[in-house]
DNA sequence: CCCTTAAGGCAAATATTTTGCGTTAAGGGG
DNA sequence: CCCCTTAACGCAAAATATTTGCCTTAAGGG
């Protein structure tokens, strides 16, 4: 007997299907995993009471995101999203200090610290990568703001290597979350202000 | 009848204790662990596999650390710490930066990827603290070379600032590892130099 | 409307983590 | 030097979590 038509052999490769049943699901555990977060004690952040929550089997979860690392790697990545544009203060340099200020206290702050242990815990680079390019949006559209005409707005890519590094890099390593004045003083530094 | 002389409610608190049969347990569950590290397929590296090679029961693991996390990144942690000083050339800032190219490149490596994870995932911040207290003595042993009489050498602070933490913010989060021109340039501005 | 296929549910099989309890060895005091 | 206390370990049973095989479901495409 004939194998019945092998349809396999061609090059078409199975395109993953968009919005549907899948992304109802994923909502689903999404969700459950914030709800289940409120609740203190890590300890219930578990595969099956996530499933349970979501109305899914435990075995959804695993081979979807296989590990509980990657789905809340996913989950905090997706809370790192910025939910409004910097404040407006009409001075792009205030912008500045304004959101960075605010973006180091919720970096520091527990949450924060557990929110980038989980996104750097998983395995897959894209949560991370998604966290910097939000605080690359973030800062792109201060600048945005800066009338060209009248002065030059530092690159980008210099404000996250000489002011989101630094704060980040001591969030990370260290035990000294960085200070207020610290923080300005980078800010100073990389915008060319003197202060000697 | 009296209770047996009770010497607990003295402020005599139980001193842990140094070496002896713990300490031996514990090398010989690190030494299991970067063995298991050895063999590709991250899956053999469970607990019972570890607690297996290691001749200890994973009780004694799981009551010692807690989670396979926290104890791969206590070994993590301890294998970043350099096994030989910054290679001396003569020249400090050659020294510098013959230093620094080498560490970007293992940091950036899959091995060494897989061990910022480790040490990043696990709670407590201990570890990664210690990397960039490794960090920064090499940074210093460089920096100790440097005559003072005859120029002035910046602080460990701003090398920190200034080139580690932009390397290891990009390393962290982007998927464009730094490259050497890159990094070359993060040096130069450090240091100073003239290259408009 | 039917066909194909990726994804989900269910439940059994495995693997892991946790826990209670008895044992051991390191230190300290008499 | 011996005993006493205690933290840490081993062991094994119990509790959980993870994996897997097989069947069912629903989204898209022809």
């Amino acid at each position: 007997m004939i194998e019945k038509s092998k349809n396999t052999d061609r090059s078409t490769e199975v395109v993953p299907r968009p919005g549907g049943r899948s992304a109802r699901i994923q909502a689903a555990v999404i969700q459950a995993v914030e709800e289940l977060k409120q609740n203190q004690d890590p300890s219930e952040l578990t595969v099956p009471a996530i499933a349970d929550r979501a109305g899914v089997t435990p075995s959804t979860i695993y081979r979807r995101w296989g590990t509980l690392n990657e789905l809340l790697a996913e989950v905090a990545a997706r809370n790192m999203r910025p939910d409004a544009p910097p404040q407006d203060t009409g001075d792009w340099r205030n912008d500045l200090a304004v959101w960075l200020h605010e973006f180091v206290e919720e970096m520091s702050s527990e949450p924060g610290r557990v929110m980038l242990r989980e996104v750097l815990g998983g395995e897959r680079p894209d949560n991370a990568g998604q966290c910097s390019s939000f605080t690359r949006q973030q800062l792109d559209t201060i600048l945005a703001r800066v009338n060209n005409d009248e002065e030059r707005p530092p690159a980008t890519d210099d404000l996250l290597d000489q002011v989101i590094a630094p704060v980040m890099y001591r969030i990370l390593f260290t035990n000294a979350p960085p200070e207020r004045d610290y923080t300005q003083k980078l800010i100073d530094k990389a915008l060319g202000v003197n202060s000697t």
